[in-house]
DNA sequence: GTCTATTTGGAATGATTGTTTTAAATATAG
DNA sequence: CTATATTTAAAACAATCATTCCAAATAGAC
């Protein structure tokens, strides 16, 4: 009997997307959203609720995004120092992609609505300790590969990684430049050496 | 003859300046400014032009600000090593301070306003171009004293050590444990050696 | 004290905000 | 074909947005 779902979600999902990330949370409205998606406003509310279910669907969609593109740099690499380089690879390669300098969506949510949204701040909160837990599991395997020194614990390596990570993704807004970018993350490596 | 400025204008920005920190430049409306300062709307549109003419005092003002506070953590320091961990206390400092995690004024300005805005983004390039020449002169110092390596130029370290002060404070937004977040400084400092 | 430039207070502006409502269109199950 | 659940479209909603306007208050120069 029911009328079923006319538009491709992941469609829509990618173009409020693509909003969402160019101009933050406050700053997109959502005749922006109706105008980007070109489904009615209705329809919007009735598939994600309200402006603030629809974002994180955004969010999560920006999150398996991510993931993918992740997954298939480290897909083929056969130790610890391959895997990371693929990591910071992956980083560098969305740096120099993104002209419009919009930066990455989680890092701009993180500074936008971590202190305002509680539901946001758990979506975050998920993400890091996800990110943690992977970049540890590089790190551990690096350390019992031996190219990995173990002065410091593969856990506080991790929140090293992932700090300069949002650190790239920042400085990255305004630095395309890829032999320094790519001079940075030698630097790095080689901390952990 | 004419009637000078009543209010005071230092405390007018330092109210305006907690509302954009903790709000962001869309999430703050003229009647929070309005509420925030305790002075009138014409006042505010008398003194500062609108709003983004007030938000440009209000990340000029933030500047300042921190300046001074790293210009006191420095000031008594002889060597470039001191300098620098000066320089890494005193981020440390804020983000155990930023109890409601609001992060950096300025690195969320970046986010939010960089591919939005031609004046934020000149403000923050400018910002930016200061702070690596700032750290760029200490790492010359440290190369040196002989207590810095010279593998890398002293701009691409200033680089690396500006991209960790803003991974730090991204991080610092939800993860506020001192000895992690002096750990991952320790493995900063130690790349210089 | 008078004159005058400026700052005030508060209302008014029109546009835009997120959300709801109402009715028509539509697609599927029986 | 009929019945029905759902999606549409578009208007309507009150609230809020940034900004402007105007009259009243005010403070310093003469």
């Amino acid at each position: 009997m029911p009328k079923t779902e006319t538009f491709d979600r992941k469609q829509v999902l990618k173009k409020a997307t693509e909003i969402f990330h160019s101009k933050g949370y406050n700053g997109t409205s959502m005749q922006d959203l109706v105008d980007a998606t070109t489904i009615n406003r209705s329809s919007i509310y009735n598939s994600f609720g309200n402006k603030l279910g629809m974002f994180i669907e955004v969010l999560t969609y920006y999150q398996n995004d991510s993931n993918i593109h992740f997954s298939k740099k480290i897909a083929t690499t056969y130790n610890a120092i391959d895997t990371i380089k693929g990591v910071f690879d992956a980083v560098v390669y969305d740096i120099i992609k993104d002209v419009d300098c919009k930066g990455c969506l989680l890092v701009n949510s993180t500074s936008e609505m971590v202190n305002q949204n509680d539901t946001i701040r758990s979506f975050i909160e998920n993400h890091q300790d996800r990110m943690l837990a992977f970049l540890e599991d590089i790190v551990i395997r690096g350390q019992m590969e031996r190219v990995f020194n173990t002065e410091v614990t593969a856990h506080q390596y991790a929140l090293y990684l992932y700090t300069v990570i949002q650190g790239l993704q920042m400085t990255g807004i305004l630095h395309k430049n890829k032999e320094k970018l790519t001079s940075i993350v030698e630097t790095v490596l080689k901390s952990l050496e």
